[in-house]
DNA sequence: GCTGCATGATGAA
DNA sequence: TCATCCTGCAGCA
């Protein structure tokens, strides 16, 4: 039986990658509608900032990479970022569900509540456009130049993993997104950035674009071609079977039998198929 | 009930 | 490379 938060039993959360940042951009503004939001901290840590806010319209809510932007008429903006933890609820109808760690409930035609996040400030002009400068280009941004990651790319000597989780090479993809995507371009995770060749690296571009769309539109990380997994739809598949290598490591590849691996990376998980990229 | 681990990122050493 | 912050879950006693 589903939980009250609608997850799945077993089930592990939403991934807060790029897409699903955007997709809370896309779907918050929807629920939140365009009337006066009522902005609070039931827990206290941002009451000072909510009090600014409070009660003001959202003019528009932008993502970039991970981070999160509210417009607040009046100029000022409030920044978001989930980190490893941050969740977002949304209650449609109903009051909403508080507790002792709601750091922010906006509420409008609907209830958003935020817990755990790295990042609830508000964030002055200068301070944005600083941040921004320091991100890379975002695969969900339509006017994202590749040209910039590929560039970037040709200057790092740290193994192709290491750079796509640097979020001024490419701001957005996450452990497992990494994983995928460099499965799915058959490239070997541990090797030198630089000495990919151009056709490589602008590979990478475009199924980091492709992924992080089909993400964002489902709200679920399913990199896997239906057809090699012998499903007609994601929705039939447990989480673990949605994906590639991530997480896979000691089982068999899905497209060619060879066992997975795993090997740390900057103190983080990469997963790897030895056998399909090299 | 505790411990360790996870999708992230920063700052110190 | 490590400690740190944020939370929730699985695994174990």
């Amino acid at each position: 039986m589903p939980r009250r938060d609608g997850r799945i039993p077993g089930e592990l959360p939403p991934v807060p990658e790029g897409h699903v940042i955007h997709r809370h951009a896309r779907l918050q503004a929807a629920s939140l509608g365009g009337g006066p939001i009522e902005v609070s901290s039931p827990q206290g840590r941002f009451a000072a900032g909510a009090a600014v806010i409070d009660g003001r319209r959202i003019e528009a809510i932008d993502a970039l990479g991970k981070h999160l932007f509210y417009r607040f008429e009046g100029d000022e903006a409030l920044h978001v970022h989930l980190g490893l933890f941050g969740r977002f609820r949304t209650f449609k109808k109903g009051p909403a569900e508080l507790t002792a760690n709601t750091r922010l409930m906006l509420r409008g035609d609907a209830a958003i509540t935020l817990i755990g996040p790295t990042v609830c400030e508000l964030i002055g002009e200068t301070d944005e456009a600083k941040l921004r400068d320091r991100l890379g280009p975002d695969p969900l941004d339509p006017s994202a130049d590749p040209t910039r990651f590929v560039e970037a790319l040709g200057r790092r000597t740290v193994p192709i993993g290491a750079a796509l989780l640097d979020q001024s090479a490419l701001a957005g993809i996450g452990n497992v997104y990494r994983a995928e995507i460099l499965f799915r371009v058959r490239i070997d995770p541990h090797r030198p950035a630089r000495e990919l060749s151009g056709e490589e690296r602008m590979a990478i571009w475009e199924e980091s674009v492709e992924q992080l769309r089909r993400g964002e539109r489902s709200g679920r990380i399913v990199t896997v071609d239906l057809a090699d997994v012998g499903a007609t739809r994601a929705s039939d598949l447990p989480r673990r079977e949605r994906v590639y290598v991530y997480r896979r490591a000691g089982r068999p590849c899905r497209r060619c039998d060879a066992t997975i691996v795993s090997t740390r990376m900057a103190g983080r998980s990469v997963f790897s198929c030895p056998a399909c990229q090299h």
